[in-house]
DNA sequence: GTGTTGCTTCGATGTCTGTCGATACAGCAC
DNA sequence: GTGCTGTATCGACAGACATCGAAGCAACAC
């Protein structure tokens, strides 16, 4: 179930700060595609459950209950944090857990900062 | 044409990084509207340019060039990423000037944080 | 094997969004 | 005033997206 998507290459070297140069074409298109992902507000929280819940991960059936949606619609909105490499998952037994990518994270973060010191 | 847009309230005390509580609700909605506005790649190569240019802004017309779209287009993507609350602007005589917003930009960065001590 | 539960995938549908060309507006030069 | 330039807004349209219900699949219990 992991890694079923294709890679991100370009955040491999990207990610100095938004203020500090202008974004190359090909990394723009890459990094929106990561912010499309968190431009919902059902994905926003369902990546904010995961990624605070205890031992760092959560099953499906610990988050279903916290929305109004259908089970199939979260299940999509898993799939597209997914396939933005923000999250990860495994099916151990019968559920299906999810933890959260702190890399990935960490790198917007790194972008969107305008102050300080950076890693990259 | 500054403060033409309504004000995003709830940021004013959200932003613990996603990490350390689920994202509620209200919340979700504001943070997704914001993340939204990043989720073009001609924005994010716009808000990309205007943070980085000379002098902390950038005339409209510096911004043009950069782009295979049409002027309207443009115009249209600098109004998301201004009622985002991600630049804001101010014509000067014929021009039009826009410059990023650090503490917009800021409080983003840090709910992605995984990572390090937090300001709010 | 059958049945049940947890989750994903599929197909359809209404809404949103990025883009364009045309038009309107603001400021300057004259 | 007229004309010109820089930018914003409007209206239309194709493509993308969030949501749903139904169907499919995987693991377990029996």
């Amino acid at each position: 179930m992991s890694n079923q998507t294709q890679r991100l290459p370009v955040l491999d070297q990207c990610c100095l700060p938004l203020v500090r140069e202008p974004l190359a074409e090909l990394a723009s298109a890459e990094l929106a595609r990561m912010f499309k992902a968190l431009s919902d507000p059902v994905r926003l929280r369902l990546l904010s459950m995961i990624a605070s819940y205890g031992g760092g991960e959560a099953c499906v059936c610990d988050l279903l209950g916290a929305f109004d949606v259908q089970q199939s619609t979260i299940s999509h909105h898993l799939r597209v944090l997914r396939e933005a490499g923000l999250v990860d998952c495994q099916r151990r037994g019968t559920w299906v857990y999810y933890w959260a990518l702190p890399t990935a994270l960490n790198r917007l973060a790194s972008l969107l900062t305008t102050e300080g010191p950076v890693s990259a």
